[in-house]
DNA sequence: CTGAGGATAGTCT
DNA sequence: GACTATCCTCAGA
């Protein structure tokens, strides 16, 4: 169980180093299956910063149809074109001065996607923390780098310029596959959606029960 | 640990 | 002008 999780030594060698990029057929799936998928995989991002990675422990499913709490369910605009396009791109969506990261997913050939809330951090935690630290005084905890979808953002460096950005192709962001087998499926929690209002009871977010990095109070997790 | 309140800026009506 | 897929701080248990 505790060994799913990595230690904070810090290692020679890179935790991503040998993934395999998520192919678009990944994406081009049903949603929810996407959604539940996406859970132990490694998100990448290569700047000229440096390079982050974490392993992802927490999503939402966002579903055209039949889901209010989709921005795309009133239709296309400027600012949601991503999630009418192609499955495998990214879609940044800004929102109280911060900016979230979804996966654009193809739910029956409508838009929909997948909400990336948080991560456990693997690779350049030093550089998660100094573009995280920059407006506390206070020392970050590590669980505080990447708890929580805006918090994710900032660490990872990404803002509206990676918004359509292909993850499948292996660079500046991508997601990816370790050898190594993710969780059962009795280790997934699922619950309604964080900071919804429109259909807050639909159960569409999955989450890994042991990982202290996910976001959201202990009581939108099962005993 | 929890919940409430305010900051903040881009987007749509 | 009114939202919002958030975060931070602070008070209280």
């Amino acid at each position: 169980m505790a060994a799913k999780h990595a230690q904070q030594k810090p290692s020679a060698r890179l935790y991503c180093a040998g993934c395999v990029v998520l192919p678009p057929a990944f994406y081009d799936r049903d949603t929810l299956r996407v959604a539940r998928d996406l859970l132990g995989t490694l998100l990448v991002r290569q700047s000229r910063e440096g390079l982050t990675s974490g392993r992802i422990v927490e999503v939402e499913a966002y579903l055209h149809e039949n889901d209010p709490a989709c921005h795309a369910a009133r239709g296309c605009t400027r600012s949601n074109r991503a999630m009418f396009g192609p499955p495998g791109r990214a879609y940044v969506y800004p929102i109280h001065s911060r900016y979230c990261l979804n996966a654009v997913t193809r739910e029956r050939g409508t838009a929909s996607a997948v909400l990336i809330r948080a991560v456990e951090p693997l690779d350049g935690i030093e550089l998660m923390r100094r573009r995280r630290q920059r407006q506390t005084q206070r020392q970050l905890t590590l669980r505080e780098l990447v708890r929580g979808p805006a918090r994710l953002c900032e660490a990872f460096a990404v803002d509206r310029r990676l918004d359509h950005w292909d993850l499948t192709r292996g660079q500046r962001l991508w997601i990816g596959r370790e050898a190594t087998a993710g969780w059962r499926d009795e280790e997934i929690g699922q619950s309604g959606r964080i900071g919804v209002t429109a259909a807050a009871d639909l159960p569409l977010r999955f989450f890994v029960i042991s990982s202290p990095y996910v976001s959201g109070s202990r009581r939108s997790r099962p005993a």
